[in-house]
DNA sequence: ATGGTCCCCTGACCGC
DNA sequence: TGCGGTCAGGGGACCA
């Protein structure tokens, strides 16, 4: 579910909420996650502060006194801030208690991801990301050298988290139709001029989509359970056999990689 | 190394 | 109403 402005507008909500407050007691109903829920979570979370809330890539960091409390949300996961202790709801695998509230992490599909680190930025689910969007290591002319003499898609490019964090589905397909590249060119034959565009779309896109609170299509909701209205402005993802708004032609559906992509075939080349 | 395929899991939806 | 098939915002293991 989700990507990037999924993760950084749950990141914003949270972050008021959490800095500064104290996990008093931890609650595992379910530990059968994309890696099982260490037992020892609890003994390492309780007792601890919690001083930031960070992001990298799709991932959440919640800094403590000790060590971090690293957070993947996967195609299903969600965080929600109580003010009190409610009945918990089905696939609420884990709760954090604080004096004034609870944090409960929920995942129907169980590809999320919760656990501790003692040093986050060298843990090896962290170390292997790419570049975040707005970072000058993420450019036009790496990517150009990047790809020369690879037959990848572009599109499938994008996907690849250790090129650049934080990019899935929705947002590559919409990337490419700013960028009016087709998503089944083949990356090692765009040239570096494309390819700056290409960036410039990325985090044109990424900007506008965190501005309004992330992209809700079926479930995706805020730490206080609020959609996001970015779906309003896709240009592409869904919209299989709808006008395009710039150019009127039938927005078109294929397969790359296995996952759905979305262009238009008038103003993409 | 690269890129394609399959799998993890639950729920929603569609056609019969 | 029920049933089977398909698909979903992610990522990693495996194979040629």
């Amino acid at each position: 579910m989700p990507e990037l402005p999924e993760v950084e507008t749950i990141r914003r909500g949270l972050e008021p909420f959490l800095v500064g407050r104290v996990i008093e007691g931890v609650e595992i109903r379910e530990t059968r996650l994309r890696r099982p829920l260490s037992p020892d979570l609890s003994s390492r979370l309780t007792s601890q502060r919690m001083e930031r809330v960070e992001r990298r890539g799709k991932y959440l960091l919640i800094g403590l006194d000790a060590g971090s409390l690293l957070i993947h949300l996967g195609m299903s996961g969600s965080l929600r801030l109580s003010p009190r202790e409610t009945l918990p709801r089905v696939h609420d695998h884990l709760t954090l208690r604080l004096a004034d509230g609870f944090l409960r992490f929920h995942d129907p599909r169980r590809f999320g991801l919760v656990l501790w680190s003692a040093d986050p930025t060298h843990h090896p689910l962290l170390d292997r990301l790419g570049p975040e969007p707005w970072d000058s290591g993420f450019n036009g002319s790496t990517l150009y050298h990047a790809t020369r003499g690879r037959r990848l898609a572009v599109k499938a490019l994008l996907l690849d988290q250790t090129l650049v964090a934080g990019i899935g589905n929705i947002y590559a397909s919409e990337a490419l139709f700013l960028a009016g590249i087709h998503p089944a060119r083949v990356s090692g034959r765009i040239a570096e001029k494309r390819y700056e565009v290409l960036v410039d779309a990325v985090r044109r896109v990424l900007d506008q989509a965190i501005a309004q609170g992330g992209t809700t299509l079926r479930d995706f909701c805020d730490e206080q359970g609020r959609p996001g209205y970015f779906s309003q402005s896709l240009n592409v993802y869904g919209r299989t056999g709808e006008p395009c708004h710039h150019c009127e032609r039938t927005i078109r559906e294929v397969r790359i990689g296995q996952r759905s992509t979305f262009f238009c075939p008038g103003c993409q080349h």
